[in-house]
DNA sequence: AATCATATGGATAGCGCTATCCTAAAACTG
DNA sequence: CAGTTTTAGGATAGCGCTATCCATATGATT
């Protein structure tokens, strides 16, 4: 049997045959003009385009993934969706993304090393084309698995140094020697550290938090309050109410991460402290409703959402084999100081 | 050429052919017996079986994709990441969806009706499995995508009667009415409502607030606060500096969500207006730090999580052709009562 | 003028899987 | 027990696109 020559497809799709025919070209010719992968002809652009819209044609991804063995999908890992913080991340990277027709697959580790692995194998069953993780610290199976796959990967974040690694972010350890520095400024002495889920970045900031104090003579490690609960505002309440137990009392108090502060700024209210007189209170990430505190909150604000846009620029040119300029992005951070310290 | 029988992929990727091979069995079999979509004969199964875990073969899901027509993506729609309740949503419901194989896209609509169609479209061109969208308030033109993609779809946050509709979530006008007879029940009778976003789902606990108002005879339109902007914990200060500047004075104030209720106690304290005393104030959702207010807020606790997991195991049903029991599942929600009402 | 490099269009052959039709054997009928 | 229905395996033919090789035309080079 001779085959029909305008059969029209068994599903009703608008397939790239049928541009290829109505344009009269090849549909390889119309691969190319749509995909800007090799020179065409200008003349021949037009038509193809003129075809494209003609008869609304869009290509079919799983048809493309497969030929191309690339999907059009980017699969991000974050550690939480319940913090503000890799949120905005997420939909600043996503929006970025979509515009440049990719897929955002997001998926959710909760802070858990095998967790993340498991899930990055499911991920790259999906043949991303790119890969977006949260930080630098990840198990060697893990990182092995990245490498191996061949997938470009931008770490977010934390800005690192180490070549071969594409990283946006800044230094979590330079932002909490920092806000220590601004407390120690304040004239304090007593400056307690009160960090929660004990994640790299957290740890990091209690190392910039160490290295100031240490400097000072002032370091103490009974000033340290360390929970590997995930953060919360109920947890910064009940660590306040440990940390103000103490004796001799602490002067300040910086929190890793803002819901705790606000936990505590609350605590401090219920409980008749004065803040800042009695006792400082530092956050970190500015995270939302922290300016409407009482008194605000003195916090280091931290410019995720122009990370996730820059990384997600950056695995664009990356996916597209276009070069990039510097592997590692720092974005720097503003210390934002209220009435809280 | 006869060509070579036992040709390895140019990929590397071992393939449903290379399992058939192994197993002696034909490729189509390989696929039944993965997918249990036909009877198999319980010992080629289980030859099946070994080959597959001998040679760690994974399906393609592009290649699925391709020919099935349907890929393992499930497309969710929600309005908002900032606002917390839609993210628990979204984590329950991707939970579900990932232990039954299923790949979450999920997409932000910013609450914007033309947006959410264009997403919509976007989506359908990825063949998605099924579809989960927040309430059911949308544009004709949306509806009739749903309807013609013939994607299976359930609706989230809002308990529809109307049949052919998939919902999961309760009555947000019963749940607006109950709050407003819990404060009319605590004395008051000046009972203002702040709703910001103005969503469909805000407008309905609007609805039950008026009805519920307008049968004592106390509903007057001067008491309805209504802002478009996103719903904040800045916005809510600035709806409570309004609203306690009017005269005669509000006794009670209904908030259309928790960060604008919190915005209001901090406003309360800063401005030292007694909460309940001087005004009750009441929110809806009760997020994360509510009940560490001062005092603790007063709302109504939305099951998000269990109508994310209801959503997704219906959803799951409806992709695999069973039967749903019942098409509109009501999860209910609960009135908790703190101090500051 | 002969040689080579570059640019641009097309033919061919899959990518890895499933829908669909076909066949043969087994399990029912009355 | 012949005739019908059901069951379970397989052959075939795509799904819609792109990688790869090939062919031709054009310009650059000696």
């Amino acid at each position: 049997m001779i085959p029909i020559i305008t059969r029209p497809r068994a599903t009703g799709r608008v397939t790239l045959a049928d541009v290829a025919r109505a344009a009269g070209v090849s549909p390889i010719t119309v691969s190319r003009a749509l995909r800007g992968e090799r020179a065409v002809d200008a003349a021949l652009i037009a038509r193809v385009q003129a075809a494209v819209s003609k008869l609304g044609y869009v290509p079919d991804p799983a048809a493309r993934a497969l030929a191309s063995r690339h999907s059009s999908h980017v699969a991000v890992l974050i550690p939480m969706l319940s913090n503000a913080l890799f949120v905005d991340l997420l939909e600043a990277a996503q929006h970025t993304l979509r515009n440049a027709g990719y897929q955002t697959l997001m998926a959710v580790t909760h802070y858990d090393a095998s967790e993340e692995e498991h899930l990055l194998r499911e991920q790259l069953l999906h043949r991303p084309a790119g890969l977006m993780v949260t930080g630098l610290d990840r198990s060697e199976a893990t990182r092995q698995l990245i490498a191996q796959s061949g997938v470009p990967c931008v770490h977010l974040m934390e800005a690192s140094g180490s070549s071969g690694v594409f990283s946006v972010g800044f230094s979590q350890r330079d932002a909490g020697a920092e806000m220590t520095r601004h407390l120690l400024q304040k004239g304090r002495r007593r400056i307690a550290f009160a960090g929660a889920q004990l994640d790299s970045r957290t740890l990091q900031r209690l190392d910039g938090y160490r290295q100031v104090l240490q400097k000072e003579g002032l370091h103490d490690g009974k000033l340290e309050w360390l929970n590997p609960a995930p953060s919360s505002v109920a947890l910064g309440r009940h660590m306040f109410e440990q940390i103000m137990s103490q004796q001799p009392p602490v002067e300040a108090i910086f929190f890793g991460n803002d819901d705790l502060a606000q936990g505590a700024l609350l605590t401090a209210l219920r409980m008749k402290i004065k803040v800042p007189q009695k006792v400082a209170i530092a956050g970190f990430n500015d995270l939302t409703g922290s300016d409407q505190m009482l008194p605000p909150l003195t916090s280091v604000r931290t410019p995720r959402s122009e990370i996730g846009r820059a990384a997600a620029g950056m695995l664009i040119k990356l996916m597209k084999g276009e070069p990039v300029a510097t592997p590692c992005i720092d974005v720097g951070y503003r210390l934002v100081v209220r009435g809280s310290t």
